[in-house]
DNA sequence: CCTATCATGTAATCCGTTACATGATTAT
DNA sequence: ATAATCATGTAACGGATTACATGATAGG
C-alpha cells in the first residue's frame, strides 16, 4: 500500500466514483466534460493515471471486465470515502490566483484594446455556455453543481465588465 | 542553443527582466512578490531554474559577479526582448479557469455555510491588499500593472458577493 | 556572542501534458 | 467497404513543487 499525496485531481475522481458508482476511465473522462469540466478540465490521460494511482493507495478498487475489452472499472472504496467527506467538510481559506493569460499580457504592456476585444468575445461565449448549462439543469440535481456555475457566471460578468470599459 | 518552449513563467522573468535591467535570480524574487506577484506567484526555485533555461536557448545571457558570492546575474538579449514583443502583440483569447478549491468542495456537496465564511473572510483580505497596492500606487507608474490590479479588484467583488449571498 | 531570519542555491520527486498507438463503431 | 471518428490506453517528457543545505546579516 502505497502513501500518495490527494490533490484536487485525486478529488475529482473520488467525487465522480461517488457520484456515479464503478466506473472505466472513459465513463469518467464523459462525467468530468458533463460537470466539473466547466470549471476544471482534467487531461483524458489523467482519467487512466489517477485512479490507478488511488487504487494503489487503497482509495479506490479496480475490476476489470471479463468479456470483450476488458476495461478497467473503479469503485470508490470506504477509506476514499472517508478521504472525501474529510476534504468536503474541511472548509478552505485557499484562495486560487487569477492567472489569466490575457492580465499577464496586459501587465506587461499589451495594448489593451486589441486585448479586450479578443477577451471580451471569449468571455462572452463562456458566459453563454453556462448559461446553457444552468437553463438545462434538471431541477432535482443536488445544489453544488448549480452554485459552482453560478460563481462562475459571476466571474464572467465581472470579467466582461472589465474588459468591455477597458475597450473604450 | 537548446530550442524550449516559452511558458507564462519564461515571460515573467523577461518582462521582468526588461523593466528591472540585470537582475539576480533573487532581486526576481523581490520583484515578483512586489508586482504580479498579486496574481501569478512564482516560488523561489524556479527563478533559479527559469533564467538558466532561458538562457540555454539565448533569450537571456547570463554573467556571474567577480567578487563575493559570485551570484549569477541575467540580462535580456534581443532575442528574448523579440520573443517578449511578439507574445505581448499578439492578443489572446485564452481563458484561465477557475479551478477554485473552495467551488470544488461547493461542487461537490460540502456544506456551503460554513464554507462562504472562510471565503468571505479570504476574498475580503485580498480585497483589501488589492486596495493597498493600489492606493500605494506612483502615479509615474505604466498603466499595464494597474490595471490589472483592477480586474482582480472586481473579481474578488464579485466572488465576495457570491459568497455572502450564498452564507444567508 | 548567539540565534533567528534572510539570502542563495541544488537536487529529487511528481503531477500533468504531450505524443504515440491501435481497436471499435458509425456514417457514407 | 472504407474512411472517419470515437474509445481506450501507454510512454516519455518537462515544468513546477518540495525538500534539503549552507552562507550572511541583524537583533537581542
Amino acid at each position: 500500500m502505497q502513501e500518495i499525496r490527494l490533490t484536487p485531481t485525486s478529488y475529482i475522481v473520488l467525487g465522480l466514483l461517488e457520484f456515479a458508482g464503478e466506473s472505466s476511465p472513459y465513463a469518467l473522462k464523459q462525467l468530468v466534460a458533463g460537470s466539473v469540466g466547466y470549471f476544471w478540465t482534467l487531461q483524458h490521460a489523467q482519467l487512466y493515471t489517477e485512479p490507478e494511482r488511488l487504487a494503489s493507495a487503497g482509495y479506490v478498487s479496480e475490476t476489470r471486465e471479463e468479456t470483450g475489452r476488458r476495461r478497467r472499472l473503479y469503485t470508490i472504496t470506504d477509506r476514499g470515502r472517508a478521504a472525501l467527506e474529510e476534504w468536503r467538510n474541511e472548509p478552505t481559506g485557499d484562495l486560487a490566483e487569477l492567472r489569466e493569460p490575457a492580465v499577464l499580457k496586459l501587465f506587461f504592456g499589451a495594448d489593451p484594446k486589441r486585448l479586450a476585444i479578443a477577451q471580451v468575445a471569449a468571455n462572452r461565449a463562456r458566459l453563454a455556455e453556462y448559461q446553457a448549462i444552468r437553463d438545462s439543469m434538471p431541477a432535482e440535481m443536488p445544489p453544488g453543481p448549480r452554485q459552482a456555475l453560478e460563481i462562475g457566471i459571476r466571474v464572467e460578468r465581472a470579467a466582461i465588465d472589465f474588459w468591455e470599459e477597458l475597450a473604450d
